[in-house]
DNA sequence: CCACAGCTAGATGTCAGACATTTAGCATAG
DNA sequence: CTATGCTAAATGTCTGACATCTAGCTGTGG
Protein backbone atom coordinates (compact mmCIF):
# COMPACT_ATOMS: atom_id res chain seq x y z
CA UNK A 1 0.00 0.00 0.00
CA UNK A 2 1.13 3.52 -0.61
CA UNK A 3 -1.76 5.06 0.94
CA UNK A 4 -0.15 5.23 4.29
CA UNK A 5 1.13 8.90 3.56
CA UNK A 6 -2.71 10.31 3.82
CA UNK A 7 -2.26 10.89 7.40
CA UNK A 8 0.10 13.94 6.78
CA UNK A 9 -2.56 16.17 6.29
CA UNK A 10 -1.05 17.48 2.86
CA UNK A 11 -3.21 20.11 1.17
CA UNK A 12 -3.58 20.89 -2.60
CA UNK A 13 -0.83 22.75 -3.85
CA UNK A 14 -2.00 26.61 -4.48
CA UNK A 15 -0.54 28.20 -7.10
CA UNK A 16 2.05 30.98 -6.01
CA UNK A 17 0.38 33.77 -7.93
CA UNK A 18 -3.05 32.68 -6.12
CA UNK A 19 -1.43 32.70 -2.73
CA UNK A 20 0.27 36.28 -3.50
CA UNK A 21 -3.05 37.65 -4.36
CA UNK A 22 -4.59 36.06 -1.27
CA UNK A 23 -2.36 37.66 1.47
CA UNK A 24 -2.45 41.05 -0.42
CA UNK A 25 -6.45 40.68 -0.67
CA UNK A 26 -6.15 39.90 2.86
CA UNK A 27 -4.07 42.81 3.88
CA UNK A 28 -6.68 45.09 1.85
CA UNK A 29 -9.76 43.60 3.60
CA UNK A 30 -8.44 43.75 6.95
CA UNK A 31 -7.73 47.60 6.72
CA UNK A 32 -4.08 47.11 6.81
CA UNK A 33 -3.02 48.91 3.80
CA UNK A 34 -6.26 51.77 3.17
CA UNK A 35 -7.92 52.96 -0.07
CA UNK A 36 -5.24 55.13 -1.53
CA UNK A 37 -2.29 53.69 -0.43
CA UNK A 38 0.43 52.22 -2.72
CA UNK A 39 1.39 48.82 -1.96
CA UNK A 40 5.20 48.29 -2.37
CA UNK A 41 6.31 48.03 -5.88
CA UNK A 42 6.62 45.13 -8.15
CA UNK A 43 10.62 44.32 -7.02
CA UNK A 44 9.79 44.31 -3.25
CA UNK A 45 7.06 42.42 -3.72
CA UNK A 46 8.95 40.13 -5.60
CA UNK A 47 11.90 39.73 -3.27
CA UNK A 48 10.33 40.08 -0.05
CA UNK A 49 7.92 37.31 -1.13
CA UNK A 50 10.54 35.13 -2.34
CA UNK A 51 8.67 34.93 -6.15
CA UNK A 52 9.67 36.43 -9.40
CA UNK A 53 8.23 39.66 -10.52
CA UNK A 54 5.84 38.07 -12.83
CA UNK A 55 3.92 35.50 -10.52
CA UNK A 56 3.66 38.99 -8.23
CA UNK A 57 2.67 40.63 -12.14
CA UNK A 58 -0.67 37.84 -12.02
CA UNK A 59 -1.13 38.16 -8.67
CA UNK A 60 -1.48 42.01 -9.22
CA UNK A 61 -3.67 41.77 -12.60
CA UNK A 62 -6.27 39.09 -9.87
CA UNK A 63 -6.23 42.04 -7.54
CA UNK A 64 -6.76 44.54 -10.23
CA UNK A 65 -9.56 42.56 -12.13
CA UNK A 66 -11.27 42.71 -8.53
CA UNK A 67 -11.26 46.34 -8.52
CA UNK A 68 -9.12 46.19 -5.44
CA UNK A 69 -6.67 47.57 -6.83
CA UNK A 70 -5.64 50.42 -9.73
CA UNK A 71 -1.89 50.21 -11.18
CA UNK A 72 -0.11 53.41 -13.07
CA UNK A 73 2.79 53.47 -15.00
CA UNK A 74 5.56 56.48 -14.13
CA UNK A 75 7.96 57.41 -11.97
CA UNK A 76 4.84 58.06 -9.30
CA UNK A 77 2.75 55.05 -10.61
CA UNK A 78 2.67 51.78 -8.71
CA UNK A 79 -0.46 49.80 -7.56
CA UNK A 80 -2.97 51.99 -5.67
CA UNK A 81 -5.60 50.03 -3.26
CA UNK A 82 -9.12 51.47 -4.17
CA UNK A 83 -12.49 50.90 -2.99
CA UNK A 84 -14.90 49.27 -5.70
CA UNK A 85 -17.37 51.44 -6.69
CA UNK A 86 -21.04 50.92 -6.98
CA UNK A 87 -20.87 51.51 -10.93
CA UNK A 88 -17.79 48.47 -10.84
CA UNK A 89 -19.45 46.42 -8.77
CA UNK A 90 -22.63 46.81 -11.02
CA UNK A 91 -20.53 46.14 -14.01
CA UNK A 92 -19.50 43.10 -12.83
CA UNK A 93 -23.14 41.74 -11.28
CA UNK A 94 -24.29 42.76 -14.73
CA UNK A 95 -21.70 40.46 -16.72
CA UNK A 96 -22.47 37.47 -14.49
CA UNK A 97 -26.13 37.35 -14.91
CA UNK A 98 -26.09 37.71 -18.10
CA UNK A 99 -24.41 35.01 -18.67
CA UNK A 100 -26.22 32.91 -16.51
CA UNK A 101 -29.01 34.08 -18.56
CA UNK A 102 -27.62 33.11 -21.52
CA UNK A 103 -26.78 29.83 -20.60
CA UNK A 104 -30.83 29.46 -19.53
CA UNK A 105 -29.70 28.73 -16.18
CA UNK A 106 -31.79 31.73 -15.04
CA UNK A 107 -35.31 32.18 -16.60
CA UNK A 108 -37.19 35.80 -17.54
CA UNK A 109 -39.62 35.30 -14.84
CA UNK A 110 -36.97 35.88 -12.40
CA UNK A 111 -35.83 38.50 -14.46
CA UNK A 112 -39.03 40.11 -14.61
CA UNK A 113 -39.87 39.28 -10.79
CA UNK A 114 -37.11 40.73 -9.03
CA UNK A 115 -37.04 43.83 -11.33
CA UNK A 116 -40.41 44.13 -9.62
CA UNK A 117 -39.28 43.81 -6.02
CA UNK A 118 -36.44 46.03 -6.79
CA UNK A 119 -37.98 49.24 -8.77
CA UNK A 120 -41.48 49.17 -7.25
CA UNK A 121 -39.89 50.01 -4.36
CA UNK A 122 -37.33 52.11 -5.56
CA UNK A 123 -40.06 54.42 -7.39
CA UNK A 124 -41.51 54.88 -3.71
CA UNK A 125 -38.12 55.80 -1.98
CA UNK A 126 -37.88 58.22 -5.01
CA UNK A 127 -40.64 59.66 -4.48
CA UNK A 128 -40.15 60.04 -0.61
CA UNK A 129 -36.58 61.15 -0.73
CA UNK A 130 -35.64 62.89 -4.04
CA UNK A 131 -32.95 65.45 -3.96
CA UNK A 132 -33.45 68.98 -6.44
CA UNK A 133 -30.83 67.58 -8.70
CA UNK A 134 -32.70 63.76 -8.76
CA UNK A 135 -35.82 65.18 -9.28
CA UNK A 136 -34.71 67.29 -12.37
CA UNK A 137 -32.53 64.44 -13.63
CA UNK A 138 -35.51 61.84 -13.83
CA UNK A 139 -37.87 64.41 -15.39
CA UNK A 140 -35.07 65.42 -18.01
CA UNK A 141 -35.24 61.37 -19.20
CA UNK A 142 -38.88 62.01 -19.67
CA UNK A 143 -38.90 63.54 -23.57
CA UNK A 144 -41.30 65.92 -24.49
CA UNK A 145 -42.16 64.67 -28.00
CA UNK A 146 -41.70 61.54 -29.17
CA UNK A 147 -42.39 61.70 -32.83
CA UNK A 148 -38.90 62.60 -33.96
CA UNK A 149 -37.10 60.05 -31.69
CA UNK A 150 -35.71 57.35 -33.27
CA UNK A 151 -35.50 53.80 -32.30
CA UNK A 152 -32.18 54.14 -30.62
CA UNK A 153 -32.91 57.48 -29.06
CA UNK A 154 -35.75 56.50 -27.22
CA UNK A 155 -33.64 53.48 -25.62
CA UNK A 156 -31.24 55.85 -24.68
CA UNK A 157 -34.12 57.31 -22.98
CA UNK A 158 -35.41 54.89 -21.21
CA UNK A 159 -32.49 53.65 -19.67
CA UNK A 160 -32.31 57.34 -18.52
CA UNK A 161 -34.87 57.14 -16.50
CA UNK A 162 -34.76 53.76 -14.79
CA UNK A 163 -31.30 54.87 -13.73
CA UNK A 164 -32.66 58.07 -12.40
CA UNK A 165 -35.05 56.43 -10.20
CA UNK A 166 -32.91 53.97 -9.05
CA UNK A 167 -30.34 57.05 -8.38
CA UNK A 168 -32.73 59.10 -6.40
CA UNK A 169 -34.26 56.23 -3.91
CA UNK A 170 -31.62 56.73 -2.30
CA UNK A 171 -30.24 53.40 -1.15
CA UNK A 172 -26.93 52.41 -2.98
CA UNK A 173 -26.88 48.73 -2.32
CA UNK A 174 -30.70 48.76 -4.65
CA UNK A 175 -28.51 50.59 -7.16
CA UNK A 176 -26.16 47.99 -7.63
CA UNK A 177 -28.68 45.05 -7.48
CA UNK A 178 -31.48 47.26 -9.75
CA UNK A 179 -28.89 48.08 -12.84
CA UNK A 180 -27.99 45.37 -13.69
CA UNK A 181 -31.19 43.29 -14.29
CA UNK A 182 -32.69 46.17 -15.96
CA UNK A 183 -29.21 46.30 -18.15
CA UNK A 184 -29.88 42.22 -19.34
CA UNK A 185 -33.85 42.94 -19.91
CA UNK A 186 -32.53 45.74 -22.27
CA UNK A 187 -30.13 44.02 -24.18
CA UNK A 188 -32.77 41.48 -25.00
CA UNK A 189 -35.34 43.97 -25.97
CA UNK A 190 -32.92 45.70 -28.14
CA UNK A 191 -33.24 43.47 -30.45
CA UNK A 192 -36.41 42.68 -31.00
CA UNK A 193 -38.86 44.81 -33.03
CA UNK A 194 -41.41 47.62 -31.10
CA UNK A 195 -44.05 49.32 -32.38
CA UNK A 196 -44.86 53.25 -32.38
CA UNK A 197 -48.07 51.80 -29.81
CA UNK A 198 -45.79 50.39 -27.52
CA UNK A 199 -43.22 53.48 -27.73
CA UNK A 200 -45.30 56.02 -27.12
CA UNK A 201 -47.37 53.91 -23.91
CA UNK A 202 -43.78 53.26 -22.46
CA UNK A 203 -43.37 57.45 -22.54
CA UNK A 204 -47.12 57.73 -21.20
CA UNK A 205 -45.90 55.56 -18.36
CA UNK A 206 -43.27 57.16 -17.22
CA UNK A 207 -44.99 60.62 -17.61
CA UNK A 208 -46.82 59.32 -15.25
CA UNK A 209 -44.46 57.94 -12.99
CA UNK A 210 -42.57 61.05 -13.44
CA UNK A 211 -45.46 63.10 -12.02
CA UNK A 212 -45.95 60.88 -8.69
CA UNK A 213 -42.56 61.37 -8.18
CA UNK A 214 -42.43 64.78 -8.12
CA UNK A 215 -45.45 64.98 -6.42
CA UNK A 216 -43.81 63.23 -3.24
CA UNK A 217 -46.60 60.13 -3.74
CA UNK A 218 -45.02 57.31 -2.66
CA UNK A 219 -48.18 55.38 -2.77
CA UNK A 220 -49.19 56.37 -6.49
CA UNK A 221 -45.25 56.08 -7.95
CA UNK A 222 -45.32 52.60 -6.26
CA UNK A 223 -48.57 51.83 -7.88
CA UNK A 224 -47.63 53.75 -11.53
CA UNK A 225 -44.73 51.45 -11.88
CA UNK A 226 -46.33 48.63 -10.81
CA UNK A 227 -48.58 48.50 -13.64
CA UNK A 228 -45.58 49.99 -16.15
CA UNK A 229 -43.34 46.77 -15.42
CA UNK A 230 -46.90 44.82 -15.95
CA UNK A 231 -47.08 46.41 -19.29
CA UNK A 232 -43.78 45.26 -20.53
CA UNK A 233 -44.13 42.17 -19.53
CA UNK A 234 -45.67 40.41 -23.14
CA UNK A 235 -42.70 42.37 -24.99
CA UNK A 236 -40.19 41.02 -22.63
CA UNK A 237 -41.62 37.72 -23.16
CA UNK A 238 -41.81 38.45 -27.05
CA UNK A 239 -37.82 39.28 -27.53
CA UNK A 240 -36.72 36.46 -24.84
CA UNK A 241 -38.54 33.87 -27.32
CA UNK A 242 -36.83 35.37 -30.16
CA UNK A 243 -34.03 35.07 -28.26
CA UNK A 244 -34.17 31.44 -28.01
CA UNK A 245 -35.08 31.15 -31.59
CA UNK A 246 -31.87 32.80 -32.74
CA UNK A 247 -29.80 30.87 -30.38
CA UNK A 248 -31.11 27.33 -31.97
CA UNK A 249 -30.94 28.31 -35.25
CA UNK A 250 -26.96 29.55 -35.12
CA UNK A 251 -26.27 26.63 -32.99
CA UNK A 252 -28.27 23.91 -35.13
CA UNK B 1 3.08 74.80 -31.34
CA UNK B 2 3.20 70.84 -30.91
CA UNK B 3 -0.64 70.73 -30.66
CA UNK B 4 -1.36 70.70 -33.84
CA UNK B 5 -1.36 66.91 -33.34
CA UNK B 6 -4.82 66.97 -31.63
CA UNK B 7 -6.85 66.43 -34.97
CA UNK B 8 -5.12 63.31 -35.61
CA UNK B 9 -7.83 61.01 -33.17
CA UNK B 10 -5.41 59.40 -30.71
CA UNK B 11 -6.87 57.11 -28.21
CA UNK B 12 -5.00 56.65 -24.76
CA UNK B 13 -2.72 53.36 -25.42
CA UNK B 14 -4.32 50.22 -23.61
CA UNK B 15 -2.13 47.63 -22.17
CA UNK B 16 -1.89 44.81 -24.25
CA UNK B 17 -3.06 42.78 -21.48
CA UNK B 18 -6.03 44.09 -21.22
CA UNK B 19 -6.96 44.22 -25.10
CA UNK B 20 -6.27 40.50 -24.69
CA UNK B 21 -8.99 40.09 -21.98
CA UNK B 22 -11.23 42.17 -23.82
CA UNK B 23 -11.08 40.14 -26.67
CA UNK B 24 -11.34 36.82 -25.21
CA UNK B 25 -13.98 38.07 -22.92
CA UNK B 26 -15.79 39.26 -25.65
CA UNK B 27 -15.54 36.29 -27.66
CA UNK B 28 -16.90 34.53 -24.60
CA UNK B 29 -19.93 36.68 -23.86
CA UNK B 30 -21.06 36.42 -27.39
CA UNK B 31 -21.03 32.92 -26.99
CA UNK B 32 -18.31 32.14 -29.75
CA UNK B 33 -17.02 30.32 -27.24
CA UNK B 34 -19.22 28.12 -25.19
CA UNK B 35 -18.90 27.09 -21.62
CA UNK B 36 -16.68 23.89 -21.63
CA UNK B 37 -14.74 24.71 -24.30
CA UNK B 38 -10.89 24.95 -24.31
CA UNK B 39 -9.28 28.10 -25.04
CA UNK B 40 -6.27 28.00 -27.44
CA UNK B 41 -3.53 27.40 -25.25
CA UNK B 42 -1.29 29.65 -24.11
CA UNK B 43 1.68 29.65 -26.90
CA UNK B 44 -0.82 29.41 -29.81
CA UNK B 45 -2.59 32.58 -28.41
CA UNK B 46 0.90 34.15 -27.70
CA UNK B 47 1.81 33.61 -32.16
CA UNK B 48 -1.88 34.32 -32.94
CA UNK B 49 -2.19 37.24 -30.85
CA UNK B 50 1.27 38.41 -31.59
CA UNK B 51 2.26 39.07 -28.01
CA UNK B 52 4.00 37.04 -25.46
CA UNK B 53 3.07 34.78 -23.63
CA UNK B 54 3.64 36.57 -20.13
CA UNK B 55 1.34 38.98 -21.61
CA UNK B 56 -1.45 36.42 -22.50
CA UNK B 57 -1.45 34.96 -19.00
CA UNK B 58 -1.97 38.20 -17.08
CA UNK B 59 -5.21 38.47 -19.25
CA UNK B 60 -5.97 34.69 -18.45
CA UNK B 61 -5.61 35.81 -14.91
CA UNK B 62 -8.05 38.91 -15.23
CA UNK B 63 -10.44 36.64 -17.18
CA UNK B 64 -10.24 34.03 -14.38
CA UNK B 65 -10.92 36.26 -11.79
CA UNK B 66 -13.85 36.99 -13.35
CA UNK B 67 -14.99 33.66 -13.44
CA UNK B 68 -15.08 33.59 -16.85
CA UNK B 69 -12.14 31.02 -17.17
CA UNK B 70 -10.32 28.16 -14.91
CA UNK B 71 -7.32 26.68 -15.75
CA UNK B 72 -5.73 23.85 -15.20
CA UNK B 73 -2.26 22.03 -15.38
CA UNK B 74 -1.62 18.93 -17.08
CA UNK B 75 -1.83 17.25 -20.37
CA UNK B 76 -5.46 17.82 -20.76
CA UNK B 77 -5.53 21.05 -19.19
CA UNK B 78 -6.33 24.60 -20.49
CA UNK B 79 -8.33 27.52 -19.44
CA UNK B 80 -11.74 26.47 -20.12
CA UNK B 81 -14.96 28.69 -20.20
CA UNK B 82 -16.98 28.64 -17.25
CA UNK B 83 -20.16 29.49 -16.36
CA UNK B 84 -20.11 31.96 -13.43
CA UNK B 85 -22.88 30.00 -10.92
CA UNK B 86 -24.91 31.60 -8.56
CA UNK B 87 -22.35 31.40 -5.70
CA UNK B 88 -19.40 32.86 -7.24
CA UNK B 89 -21.41 35.83 -8.40
CA UNK B 90 -22.43 35.54 -3.84
CA UNK B 91 -18.95 35.89 -2.92
CA UNK B 92 -17.88 38.84 -5.24
CA UNK B 93 -21.09 40.42 -4.47
CA UNK B 94 -19.96 39.85 -1.10
CA UNK B 95 -16.42 41.06 -0.80
CA UNK B 96 -17.26 44.90 -2.81
CA UNK B 97 -20.56 45.44 -0.56
CA UNK B 98 -18.64 44.49 2.46
CA UNK B 99 -15.92 47.05 1.55
CA UNK B 100 -18.64 49.35 0.57
CA UNK B 101 -19.71 49.58 3.83
CA UNK B 102 -15.96 49.77 5.63
CA UNK B 103 -15.64 52.76 3.85
CA UNK B 104 -18.78 53.83 5.14
CA UNK B 105 -20.38 54.61 1.93
CA UNK B 106 -22.98 52.58 2.40
CA UNK B 107 -24.92 52.61 5.62
CA UNK B 108 -26.70 50.45 8.08
CA UNK B 109 -30.10 51.74 7.02
CA UNK B 110 -29.23 50.52 3.43
CA UNK B 111 -28.60 47.60 4.03
CA UNK B 112 -32.04 46.62 6.32
CA UNK B 113 -33.70 48.41 3.92
CA UNK B 114 -32.85 45.91 0.94
CA UNK B 115 -32.95 43.58 3.26
CA UNK B 116 -36.44 43.23 3.80
CA UNK B 117 -37.53 44.41 0.08
CA UNK B 118 -35.61 41.40 -0.46
CA UNK B 119 -35.97 38.60 2.27
CA UNK B 120 -39.71 39.35 2.25
CA UNK B 121 -40.86 38.55 -0.64
CA UNK B 122 -38.58 36.14 -0.35
CA UNK B 123 -40.51 34.38 2.34
CA UNK B 124 -43.82 34.90 0.23
CA UNK B 125 -42.66 32.78 -2.38
CA UNK B 126 -41.00 29.76 -0.44
CA UNK B 127 -44.20 29.49 0.71
CA UNK B 128 -46.06 29.35 -2.57
CA UNK B 129 -43.49 27.61 -4.30
CA UNK B 130 -41.47 26.01 -1.80
CA UNK B 131 -40.44 22.25 -2.58
CA UNK B 132 -40.49 19.05 -0.77
CA UNK B 133 -36.62 18.89 -0.14
CA UNK B 134 -36.27 22.81 0.38
CA UNK B 135 -39.45 22.67 2.94
CA UNK B 136 -37.55 20.04 4.86
CA UNK B 137 -34.21 21.98 4.73
CA UNK B 138 -35.86 25.03 6.24
CA UNK B 139 -37.63 23.15 8.82
CA UNK B 140 -34.23 21.95 9.62
CA UNK B 141 -32.35 25.08 10.26
CA UNK B 142 -34.83 25.75 13.37
CA UNK B 143 -33.10 23.79 16.22
CA UNK B 144 -35.52 22.37 18.43
CA UNK B 145 -34.45 23.34 21.60
CA UNK B 146 -31.91 26.73 21.93
CA UNK B 147 -30.63 25.58 25.18
CA UNK B 148 -27.82 23.44 24.80
CA UNK B 149 -26.47 25.75 21.54
CA UNK B 150 -23.57 27.79 21.72
CA UNK B 151 -23.85 31.41 20.33
CA UNK B 152 -21.52 29.90 17.50
CA UNK B 153 -24.36 27.21 16.66
CA UNK B 154 -26.73 29.85 16.35
CA UNK B 155 -24.96 31.30 14.20
CA UNK B 156 -24.95 28.76 12.17
CA UNK B 157 -28.80 27.82 12.11
CA UNK B 158 -29.46 31.40 11.62
CA UNK B 159 -27.54 31.60 8.59
CA UNK B 160 -28.89 28.15 7.33
CA UNK B 161 -32.13 29.17 7.80
CA UNK B 162 -32.11 32.79 5.62
CA UNK B 163 -30.37 30.94 3.16
CA UNK B 164 -32.94 27.76 3.11
CA UNK B 165 -35.86 30.28 2.64
CA UNK B 166 -34.05 32.18 -0.06
CA UNK B 167 -33.27 29.00 -2.21
CA UNK B 168 -36.48 28.19 -1.29
CA UNK B 169 -38.04 31.20 -3.26
CA UNK B 170 -37.20 29.59 -6.20
CA UNK B 171 -35.69 32.68 -8.27
CA UNK B 172 -31.93 32.60 -8.33
CA UNK B 173 -31.30 36.39 -9.14
CA UNK B 174 -33.32 36.88 -5.46
CA UNK B 175 -30.89 34.78 -4.29
CA UNK B 176 -27.67 36.36 -5.17
CA UNK B 177 -28.99 39.63 -4.17
CA UNK B 178 -30.03 38.41 -0.77
CA UNK B 179 -26.95 36.41 0.20
CA UNK B 180 -24.46 39.26 0.23
CA UNK B 181 -26.36 41.25 2.21
CA UNK B 182 -27.18 38.77 4.90
CA UNK B 183 -23.69 38.13 5.09
CA UNK B 184 -22.06 41.42 5.53
CA UNK B 185 -24.91 42.15 8.28
CA UNK B 186 -24.28 38.78 9.93
CA UNK B 187 -20.33 39.54 10.01
CA UNK B 188 -20.97 42.87 12.04
CA UNK B 189 -23.69 41.20 14.97
CA UNK B 190 -20.72 38.39 15.07
CA UNK B 191 -18.99 40.90 16.96
CA UNK B 192 -21.49 41.79 19.17
CA UNK B 193 -22.59 40.31 22.16
CA UNK B 194 -26.57 39.36 22.32
CA UNK B 195 -28.44 37.29 25.36
CA UNK B 196 -30.35 34.89 25.68
CA UNK B 197 -33.83 36.47 25.61
CA UNK B 198 -32.64 38.38 22.21
CA UNK B 199 -31.89 34.81 20.54
CA UNK B 200 -34.76 33.02 22.24
CA UNK B 201 -37.31 35.55 20.16
CA UNK B 202 -34.91 34.54 16.66
CA UNK B 203 -35.73 31.31 16.74
CA UNK B 204 -39.47 31.63 18.26
CA UNK B 205 -39.83 34.09 15.04
CA UNK B 206 -38.13 31.84 12.94
CA UNK B 207 -40.53 28.65 14.15
CA UNK B 208 -43.12 31.50 13.09
CA UNK B 209 -41.97 31.62 9.98
CA UNK B 210 -41.60 28.07 9.25
CA UNK B 211 -44.76 27.09 9.84
CA UNK B 212 -46.48 29.70 7.60
CA UNK B 213 -44.51 28.97 5.20
CA UNK B 214 -44.91 24.63 5.53
CA UNK B 215 -48.87 25.84 5.81
CA UNK B 216 -48.16 27.30 2.30
CA UNK B 217 -49.63 30.79 3.55
CA UNK B 218 -47.62 33.19 2.04
CA UNK B 219 -49.32 36.43 3.27
CA UNK B 220 -48.60 35.40 7.05
CA UNK B 221 -45.11 34.43 5.92
CA UNK B 222 -44.72 37.70 4.38
CA UNK B 223 -45.91 39.42 7.77
CA UNK B 224 -44.33 37.19 10.28
CA UNK B 225 -40.88 37.91 8.13
CA UNK B 226 -41.43 41.66 7.90
CA UNK B 227 -42.16 41.34 11.75
CA UNK B 228 -38.49 39.21 12.26
CA UNK B 229 -36.68 41.85 10.53
CA UNK B 230 -37.87 44.50 12.47
CA UNK B 231 -37.06 42.80 15.90
CA UNK B 232 -33.97 42.80 14.61
CA UNK B 233 -33.07 46.14 13.55
CA UNK B 234 -31.95 47.48 17.11
CA UNK B 235 -29.08 44.62 17.50
CA UNK B 236 -27.82 45.58 14.16
CA UNK B 237 -27.97 48.96 15.22
CA UNK B 238 -26.40 48.49 18.40
CA UNK B 239 -23.37 46.29 16.48
CA UNK B 240 -22.88 48.54 13.76
CA UNK B 241 -22.41 51.69 16.47
CA UNK B 242 -19.93 49.34 18.35
CA UNK B 243 -18.35 48.52 15.08
CA UNK B 244 -17.47 52.27 14.19
CA UNK B 245 -16.04 52.97 17.70
CA UNK B 246 -13.39 50.05 17.39
CA UNK B 247 -12.37 51.18 13.94
CA UNK B 248 -12.25 54.85 15.34
CA UNK B 249 -10.15 53.06 18.59
CA UNK B 250 -7.99 51.59 16.20
CA UNK B 251 -7.28 54.05 13.92
CA UNK B 252 -7.03 57.12 16.32
C1' DC C 1 -5.75 -11.37 -19.62
C1' DC C 2 -5.11 -8.15 -16.06
C1' DA C 3 -2.91 -5.03 -12.86
C1' DC C 4 0.54 -1.89 -12.12
C1' DA C 5 4.66 0.77 -12.53
C1' DG C 6 6.95 3.82 -15.36
C1' DC C 7 7.44 6.73 -19.37
C1' DT C 8 6.06 10.43 -22.30
C1' DA C 9 3.71 14.23 -24.48
C1' DG C 10 1.43 18.38 -23.81
C1' DA C 11 -0.03 21.79 -21.20
C1' DT C 12 0.47 25.38 -17.41
C1' DG C 13 3.56 27.36 -13.58
C1' DT C 14 7.70 29.80 -12.39
C1' DC C 15 12.01 31.99 -12.89
C1' DA C 16 15.71 35.28 -14.46
C1' DG C 17 17.17 39.09 -16.90
C1' DA C 18 16.82 42.51 -20.29
C1' DC C 19 14.84 46.31 -22.54
C1' DA C 20 10.82 49.66 -23.64
C1' DT C 21 7.78 53.11 -22.08
C1' DT C 22 5.67 56.38 -19.20
C1' DT C 23 5.61 59.90 -15.82
C1' DA C 24 6.92 63.50 -12.51
C1' DG C 25 10.18 66.41 -11.03
C1' DC C 26 14.53 68.69 -11.46
C1' DA C 27 18.03 71.15 -13.68
C1' DT C 28 19.38 74.23 -16.89
C1' DA C 29 19.78 77.40 -20.76
C1' DG C 30 17.59 81.25 -22.93
C1' DC D 1 10.50 83.21 -15.60
C1' DT D 2 9.73 80.01 -18.91
C1' DA D 3 10.45 76.36 -21.83
C1' DT D 4 13.24 72.59 -22.78
C1' DG D 5 15.49 68.55 -21.93
C1' DC D 6 17.41 65.04 -18.64
C1' DT D 7 16.92 61.64 -15.26
C1' DA D 8 15.10 58.46 -11.92
C1' DA D 9 11.55 55.36 -10.72
C1' DA D 10 8.12 52.71 -11.70
C1' DT D 11 5.25 49.54 -14.68
C1' DG D 12 4.84 47.16 -19.40
C1' DT D 13 6.62 43.73 -22.50
C1' DC D 14 9.65 40.23 -24.50
C1' DT D 15 12.57 36.11 -24.58
C1' DG D 16 13.94 31.70 -23.41
C1' DA D 17 14.53 28.36 -20.25
C1' DC D 18 13.22 25.03 -16.89
C1' DA D 19 9.82 22.96 -13.36
C1' DT D 20 5.72 20.62 -12.57
C1' DC D 21 1.51 18.41 -13.29
C1' DT D 22 -1.66 15.14 -15.55
C1' DA D 23 -3.79 11.83 -18.72
C1' DG D 24 -2.84 8.22 -21.32
C1' DC D 25 0.12 4.89 -23.32
C1' DT D 26 3.19 1.10 -22.90
C1' DG D 27 5.46 -2.68 -21.57
C1' DT D 28 6.11 -6.19 -18.15
C1' DG D 29 5.38 -9.59 -14.62
C1' DG D 30 1.91 -12.28 -12.51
Amino acid sequence: MTEQAAAVELRRVRKAYEQVADQLRDAILRGEIKPGNRLPNEATLSTTMGVSRATIREALRVLAAQNLIRTTKGATGGSFVMLPTADHTSAFLSSNISLLSQAESVSLDEFLEIREYLEVPAARLAALRHTETELAAIERAVPEDTRDLGIEDQFVYNKGFHSAIVEACGNTLLLIAAQPVFSVLQTHLRRSTLGARFLGQVVADHRKIAAAIAAGDGDAAEEEMRRHLHFLRPAYRRAWREAGERRKAASG
